[in-house]
DNA sequence: ATTTTAAGTCAGACATGCTGACACAAATAG
DNA sequence: CTATTTGTGTCAGCATGTCTGACTTAAAAT
């Protein structure tokens, strides 16, 4: 398997750990645990007739139960046509609920039904394993690095868009 | 933007970094560092009339310039008629070059041109700046923990695969 | 009363992936 | 040497997911 043969072994001098290298070896790296991450999940999400748009969804309203409609467009960053679709398809199955928000009654909060908590529960057994043996196997100390180093992607990029 | 409601502060007791809610952050921080990444590099490759398929296997035959077609089939895991189309828009571009390889003679090494090289380092310089001040800015023992974190989640994915 | 905002919808297009069926040349096995 | 396997390329068709643009409705804000 040829992800053996990606971000090899870490620099071990301190001025090589920035080095083109090393960073390509990152987007190597993020890549292919992302899409690996993401084939966990495909054999519950066939099951149920949706797909990847779907599960995308789905992980951000099990994530943030009652968020609004401009609120998970704005996780997904994909425009209000596309997840519309995706929506639509959610609600017609019966696993997710939309309700008429109580102070701004224009916006629709957004949450799971049981039966949408049960597939994402499947999902997230699907995925679960690979994330605990990939932190208990790293320690601590390393999943907190990883957090560091992937929330300053985030920081960044936001700093970045708000152009300043 | 709401990128800043997920991947909240790490939890400080032992037990708990392996908890659902630590692992779930695991996920979310993953999609949208990997979305990040991904739309620094969309304004080059539009201006290349290319797309993210074509991103993604220009960055492989970039990083293991020579590979055969089916090594970089097994890198992207895609069939080979989706690769196919898009490799057939590179060589016509002019950005990757198709030889017959030396000792099979029935395979085809691929590698970038000139302008492919000018067009992967275009891309890489709008990715770069994210990732060097992620790593910079979380440090080298951070590094270290991501890289671990993140190659775990590879090398779990591909026993799982195996079988075994 | 007017304008703006949040949501939903329709129509059409493009990008990216898939399956199945072939074709060809080169390597390998019997 | 013939038969099979392997690596590659291609055609046709289909499913999914995304986009732009135009328009509607209801509610909030001015």
């Amino acid at each position: 398997m040829s992800d053996l043969k990606f971000g090899g072994s870490p620099p071990e001098t301190a001025a090589l750990y920035l080095s083109d290298e090393a960073l390509k070896q990152g987007l190597d790296l993020l890549f292919i645990a992302a899409r690996n991450l993401s084939a966990q999940s495909a054999e519950a999400l066939s099951k149920a007739g949706l797909g990847r748009a779907h599960a995308r969804a789905l992980h951000f309203i099990a994530r943030r139960p009652g968020l609004s409609v401009a609120e998970l467009l704005d996780c997904l960053k994909i425009t209000k046509q596309s997840l519309n679709r995706v929506l639509n398809d959610l609600l017609r199955g019966g696993y997710v609920e939309r309700k008429t928000g109580m102070q701004d009654r224009r916006t629709r909060r957004l949450q799971l039904t049981p039966a949408g908590r049960m597939l994402t529960d499947s999902i997230w057994s699907a995925q679960r394993p690979l994330m605990v043996s990939a932190f208990k196997g790293a320690g601590q100390d390393a999943v907190n690095g990883f957090r560091k180093v992937v929330q300053g992607m985030i920081r960044e990029d936001r700093l970045r868009s708000h152009k300043s």
